[in-house]
DNA sequence: GTCAAATAGTTTGATGTAGAAATATTATCG
DNA sequence: CGATAATATTTCTACATCAAACTATTTGAC
């Protein structure tokens, strides 16, 4: 792929493989996206429901740590899926700074509804490499997501 | 990495290379965005500019292309780096429908003066593969990027 | 016990994002 | 030539995102 860029060698390889990276799960989830696999939920939405169901009720603070998302949006995110039924707040009697979130019986039906088909379209992109090759690239994002200890 | 699901032997393996993937690139951008290498820009601002930078002059909608953004964000981008004095609109003479983005000299300032140390965050990040493995990653993603061909 | 620091969550403001409908302009078909 | 299709951009609406400032509550130091 072109950078554009004249650098050392180190510097356009590095350029090249970013480049790669970044396009390669920009174009992974459009077209998971297109193909519309989280039924209407936002995949901010998607994630949250899949954490609480696969982890059980959480805290707010929590479930942000989960999705890897800052706690002030944490709120909206779950203000709307409160509004539409899918999870239900509840503060903590103890320390009432807290509050917990668990889903609901639609949310638990709506996501065992959208789960199953999302797992297929991400088998069948996944299925143009082999099961080397994946473990080959878990590999290499599980040292780069690391990243260098200081 | 756990996905707490119980499926076939394929469903886990995707999972968890996805999982690995879309990790790796979260954290990978959270740190980079941490070390704060591009300046006071958005990333999309950022993007904006280095296109027009390394490729010169386009259209609209060729940014948004180049981007990887729909169109009806493209005109909040440039009208927010317009506002700031890094890129100028023209309309073409001939096709009024065309508006052409132009980098401004303090857009041109701008992005020299924050590209070198946004390559060398970048170098120093992906420092922790080899060559050899970059390049394998790199082919991994090419491959898994371009999906299959229906 | 009281006051300061820490913690959990919310609010606000700026930006980014996508999709759908609207607008303006140009191209094309009959 | 004129109606219609195609193209480029904008507007609108809803949501996401982060940072910083704010409220409420709990903890800890003295």
């Amino acid at each position: 792929m072109p950078t554009h860029y004249s650098g050392t060698r180190a510097e356009m390889r590095t350029l090249d493989t970013f480049i790669k990276l970044t396009r390669c799960t920009n174009s992974l989830f459009a077209r998971l996206s297109e193909q519309n696999t989280l039924g209407d939920l936002t995949p901010s939405q998607f994630a949250v429901l899949e954490a609480l169901y696969h982890l059980g009720s959480m805290t707010q603070g929590e479930v942000s740590t989960k999705v890897l998302k800052s706690g002030s949006n944490m709120t909206t995110v779950i203000d709307n899926l409160e509004r539409d039924g899918f999870v239900r707040r509840e503060r903590d009697a103890k320390d009432r700074r807290v509050i917990y979130v668990h889903l609901t019986g639609a949310g638990k039906k709506k996501l065992e509804a959208i789960l199953p088909g999302h797992i297929a379209a991400l088998v069948e992109e996944f299925s143009i490499l082999s099961a080397s090759e994946m473990e080959m690239l878990g590999n290499l994002c599980k040292k780069l997501g690391k990243g260098k200890i200081k």
